[in-house]
DNA sequence: GTCTATAGGAAGATAGAC
DNA sequence: GTCTATCTTCCTATAGAC
């Protein structure tokens, strides 16, 4: 069948989230992606010049659905109060881990991954700039609609909420019981609390 | 060179140990290794039934090993006060992340491919084990030292700390920015502290 | 137990007909 | 662009002589 270069990445980059999120990143291979996708294996280096290249750019689409699942997720929540809305935000986040135990499970190896090869160099950073960025809009927007500020520079309050719930997330996929994980969110929003004061 | 099976399973887990640690797991083939540690490839099969139950070794070793690592620089620590304690000890970790990044990555890749393989299955649970438990027995001395007790099961406690410089860590090793992480630390430590009241 | 040699297959990538 | 067939390399694992 004809189509573009374009629609073709676009499908083999789906067929390749798919097949690692449901294998796992090392079973990945250009074989089973092309299947998945129902194309010839031959298709696969007139799309992309490399794996690499694929890979890349399914750390890039990931990072970017993941990050509109939660935003989605977070603007539904509660907005009483600051705790409520940060208490919200950590939750969602956790709620689409427990969802989607396997696609966070892909962002941890597609991390790890970057790290290991210098041509992924960037992929890692960009997948934690989404987040990080993403997650300090939301809590400036936050204090400011209750009249407050933070105590701390806004970007260290974000990138500690967000290795929280990393750490935590990692840590339920290994280790299990959902309702001490559920406290340790109230722990670290209870805790955020004491990183404002009134404007 | 004639040895027991014993002893040569240990030569041939620190090999791998070398191996992953330096070129990821991905690249830690059964080649390599026996390369690494110098035998002929045959060996590999009669030290161990499969490379899995080697995996399995190396998990087990190198959350024993790190957990002895950051016990010794924990208690090198200053002890003023629960705050210092507790800092220290999330400083002690950081900086065993900051010195043996690779090491650390080692364990992130483990863990993922723990949770990809049944075969492997307990082994991320252990590992995250050996760190809840110990961070546990930390916790409740420092604290009774300093006549005081959580507010929160200590248990809580525990895994929220361990999560936060468990994702801290990993947020590191991609995004860098040793300043801000050690800003996170600092707010971690005192949050801490509102999670005692006196004895 | 120890080693060499090799089986048997799967990986990423390409050649070349259409 | 598209596809089949194939190259080359590397993998885990084993067979079998010593």
């Amino acid at each position: 069948m004809r189509m573009s270069a374009e629609e073709r990445r676009d499908l083999l980059v789906a067929a390749a989230i798919r097949v690692m999120t449901r294998d796992g990143v090392a079973r990945a291979t250009t074989r089973a992606i092309a299947s998945e996708a129902e194309m010839p294996l031959g298709v696969f280096h007139y799309a992309f010049h490399s794996k690499q290249e694929l890979v890349s750019r399914v750390a890039e689409t990931i990072a970017q659905r993941s990050k509109a699942d939660i935003d989605a997720a977070v603007l539904s929540r509660p907005t009483d109060d600051l705790f409520q809305v940060v208490l919200g935000g950590l939750t969602a986040y956790f709620d689409h881990v427990v969802d989607h135990p396997d696609e966070h499970l892909l962002t941890y190896e597609l991390t790890t991954a970057a790290l290991r090869d210098p041509e992924l160099e960037d992929v890692a950073r960009r997948q934690y700039d989404y987040y990080l960025k993403e997650n300090e809009q939301l809590l400036l927007a936050a204090a400011d609609v209750f009249g407050l500020q933070f105590t701390e520079p806004v970007s260290v309050v974000s990138r500690y909420t967000l290795s929280v719930v990393d750490g935590l997330a990692l840590n339920w996929l290994a280790w299990g019981d959902e309702d001490q994980a559920r406290q340790v969110l109230a722990l670290t929003a209870r805790a955020a609390m004491g990183m404002v004061r009134p404007r």
